[in-house]
DNA sequence: GAGTTTGAAACT
DNA sequence: CAGTTTCAAACTC
């Protein structure tokens, strides 16, 4: 109204008409732009606030936070007022972070319901900008928050009356079909909502959402999809088999195998169960009862949680998402605690570490590095698990699962190895961008544990797997400092862990969740991944960085004094990077690559490949292409974008991990995750840390290399700083700072910006 | 397994 | 922001 809050909107909107990005949407759109002030706001939103957490890291518990302040907001009668008066003006000031996070909760909530019938496929749109995507699916998100199309005036609908203007004013934009369909997106979540069963519908919906986003985020949704259809089915699976879902690299944009897939495991559930569940077009109503609970809220918050995290940090940030979305939900519910997890464990001893975040689920068995095979094989008793670990952390029940009564040993393991997988491979992941730890991630190699031959290796071997699980043995820090690599990987202690008075643990949710906040607040980056993989697209780096792809970089660099970054107590060296600029060692030896950028002999030797990259390296020029890279990588290199693709991932990690990696615990953070990452996304890798037997990990790495190394390794030694940081400072420059500060350096990376909002959605929170 | 070294994290 | 302390991993024996 006549705040002034709408006076600066307007502004900054007007201002944003005038960018040149602005423009480039426009020119993109069918639909000329009339005035779309209030639509610029959105991108404006859209582009800084809240995008999907790249880093997966923990925070990711700011989506699903975010989801329920978004809630708030909408309820806020006063927002009602705003919308209301010019139609579309939306008047989503705070919201708009929120309203990022919530459009891919809202998609992942739409697949929930997908409908089998539509393809993926179908949509082919991409648009170039993400920017554009957001734009394009904001009204799908405003529709949700509305409720339904008919929105009541009543209180409630102040949102919603938000909503609605929003929508017109994006219908602007988008083509008649376009609204059309979001129309229909309305009227299924209205049906979602009313009945909670309408899945399918709403998943086409969401399906079509998909069509909008860049490929990569289309891929990502995809695995959101796949997921969500996991998680959903894997309630209902329990009560009859499902086939797993592949998310490996076979799934492409254009494919419709998802659909299929679905069909198939609704078939499945047919058998097993009640066949109009499954196959009848209209599953949800009884899939539902099936379940037993609701399913669309597990689903819900599973699809949050895909967002970014990995399942134990799910566990962080979504633990209370999750009770809160799913209430008591029975089963389901109390299993996030993890203790059901580890009831799991109990039952086969060979996981590691299943934890309430479920991210021990990660930690898989050594042999299984098979994980590959193991989908294949994927059992449906494995299903289930999986679906708690792909569930993104999202505790599903994992206890809730089936697998107990049924699922034998065996049965687990390699559920659990192939959830593992299919974490790692989690699209949401894919987000993350940046790996952190990639070392670890080497542990998917399967190859690793088959060669361990040394003693040493027996060692690593050893604590590999529980490494895998990440584990810690803190004594005074309660595990709720960052000293704890469990909690510093956003991930709860498990059993592996020998800690002491532990206070990272699901029963202490509270106490994590406030404990990280206040890390955040002093750090942002904290919990984002130390390690930043990133590859460079060839646009925004020169001609070096095109030819090396991919690089990874610690973020803040090392502090490295007499270790000469030769030692684990490096953490470039520990995360299997290369020393850049950010990096204020003395004496760097970095075999992955020298602060100087001279280049690690050894490694050298190993990888060819890898010496354009440490040229790039020592130019240190590209640290900003790093950051480019970062975001580029999960985009357009379809190697890079291992996060995708479980086994890509999993090459990636190698590549990344040093050689010595055969012991080193996954940095677990990795992903960050999820939100926050990273390790969150992390986390689903992090299974594969399990694996991870050094010694051979050279060997693979260097065969690796050929292939993919050159991508992650070489990567330019740009600094890592993906994130951001000062050149010469180490410290993480707060959110903000890289936000708005050193356009120069950013200015042309998109990818920081994606990056960076992961963790700014935490804080929005608060 | 105990003790030492190391460097990040936390604190001042 | 720099210096110091605390901490837990990495390492050594």
């Amino acid at each position: 109204m006549d705040t002034p809050e709408k006076t600066q909107i307007t502004t900054s909107l007007s201002k944003f008409e005038d960018s040149p990005i602005f423009n480039y949407i426009n020119s993109l759109s069918p639909i000329k732009p009339v005035k779309s002030v209030h639509i610029t706001q959105a991108l404006h939103s859209l582009s800084f606030g809240s995008l999907p957490s790249i880093f997966t890291s923990p925070h990711l518990s700011s989506n699903k936070e975010s989801r329920f302040l978004r809630r708030h907001h909408y309820s806020d009668p006063s927002k009602s007022e705003f919308s209301s008066e010019n139609g579309n003006k939306v008047s989503r000031d705070e919201g708009t972070a929120l309203d990022v996070a919530q459009l891919y909760d809202n998609s992942a909530e739409l697949q929930e319901n997908f409908n089998p019938g539509a393809s993926i496929g179908e949509v082919s749109v991409e648009p170039p900008t993400e920017d554009l995507r957001f734009a394009v699916e904001l009204p799908r998100r405003l529709n949700y928050g509305c409720g339904s199309p008919e929105y009541d005036p009543t209180p409630r609908c102040g949102p919603q009356i938000d909503c609605s203007s929003e929508l017109a004013g994006i219908s602007r934009k988008c083509s008649p079909e376009r609204e059309m369909h979001l129309q229909r997106v309305y009227q299924a979540e209205q049906k979602k909502e009313a009945t909670d069963c309408d899945w399918e519908s709403l998943i086409s919906d969401s399906n079509d959402l998909l069509i909008f986003n860049s490929p990569t985020d289309t891929e990502a949704f995809k695995g959101l999809m796949q997921k969500s259809l996991d998680l959903g089915t894997s309630f209902s699976a329990s009560l009859g088999e499902v086939h797993k879902v592949q998310i490996g690299p076979s799934t492409q944009p254009g494919e419709t195998i998802v659909p299929k897939e679905i069909n198939q495991k609704r078939d499945n559930l047919a058998d097993n169960g009640n066949p109009n569940e499954c196959t009848t077009s209209n599953p949800n109503e009884d899939v539902d009862n099936e379940v037993g609970m609701s399913a669309g809220a597990v689903s819900k918050a599973v699809s949050i949680l895909h967002r970014g995290i990995r399942r134990r940090c799910l566990d962080f940030e979504t633990a209370a998402a999750r009770r809160k979305n799913l209430g008591d939900s029975s089963n389901l519910t109390t299993s996030v605690g993890g203790q059901s997890d580890e009831k799991i464990a109990s039952i086969d001893k060979r996981f590691v570490p299943f934890k309430p975040g479920s991210d021990s689920s990660r930690c898989v068995l050594p042999g299984i590095g098979l994980h590959l095979n193991a989908l294949a094989i994927t059992s449906k008793d494995s299903k289930n698990v999986k679906h708690e670990t792909l569930s993104s952390g999202i505790s599903v029940p994992s206890t809730v699962a089936p697998f107990p009564s049924q699922n034998s040993g065996q049965e687990l393991n390699e559920s659990l190895s192939l959830a593992s997988t299919d974490i790692d491979i989690d699209p949401t992941e894919n987000e993350a961008p940046f790996v952190e730890d990639v070392p670890q991630a080497s542990a998917c190699l399967v190859t690793e544990e088959f060669n361990h031959s040394s003693a040493k290796k027996k060692r690593r071997k050893l604590e590999g797997e529980s490494e895998a699980c990440k584990r810690c043995n803190c004594k005074k820090s309660k595990c709720l400092k960052l000293y704890c690599e469990c909690f510093a990987a956003g991930v709860y202690c498990i059993e592996p862990c020998s800690c002491q008075e532990c206070f990272n643990k699901p029963i202490h949710e509270d106490t994590v969740l406030s404990t990280r906040k206040q890390i955040e607040s002093r750090n942002p980056l904290a919990f984002a991944p130390k390690v930043i993989r990133s590859s460079e697209t060839a646009t925004e780096v020169g001609d070096e960085s095109s030819k090396t792809p991919a690089s990874a970089r610690h973020k803040r660099g090392c502090n490295c004094k007499k270790s000469s970054c030769l030692k684990k107590y490096c953490e470039c060296y520990q995360g299997g990077v290369g020393c850049s600029i950010n990096c204020r060692c003395e004496g760097c030896k970095n075999a992955f690559g020298r602060k100087d950028g001279s280049a690690p002999a050894e490694i050298e030797a190993e990888a060819e490949t890898e010496d354009e990259t440490e040229g790039h390296e020592k130019s240190g020029v590209d640290k900003i292409s790093q950051k480019t890279e970062i975001q580029n990588n999960e985009e357009q290199n379809p190697n890079s974008a291992l996060p995708m693709t479980p086994l890509a991932f999993c090459r990636a990690r190698q590549l990344l991990q040093p050689p010595f990696s055969s012991k080193s615990k996954p940095p677990r953070s990795f992903l960050s995750i999820g939100s926050s990452s990273g390790l969150y996304t992390s986390q689903k890798y992090g299974k594969p840390n399990i694996l991870r037997p050094q010694p051979k990990f050279e060997t693979q790495v260097q065969t690796i290399h050929d292939d993919d190394m050159p991508e992650i390794l070489r990567g330019n030694y740009s600094p890592s700083n993906g994130i951001k940081t000062s050149p010469n400072s180490k410290r993480v420059s707060p959110p903000h700072s890289i936000l708005g500060s050193s356009p120069a350096q950013r200015s042309g990376r998109k990818l920081i910006l994606q990056s960076i909002p992961s963790f700014p959605s935490l804080t929005p929170q608060h």
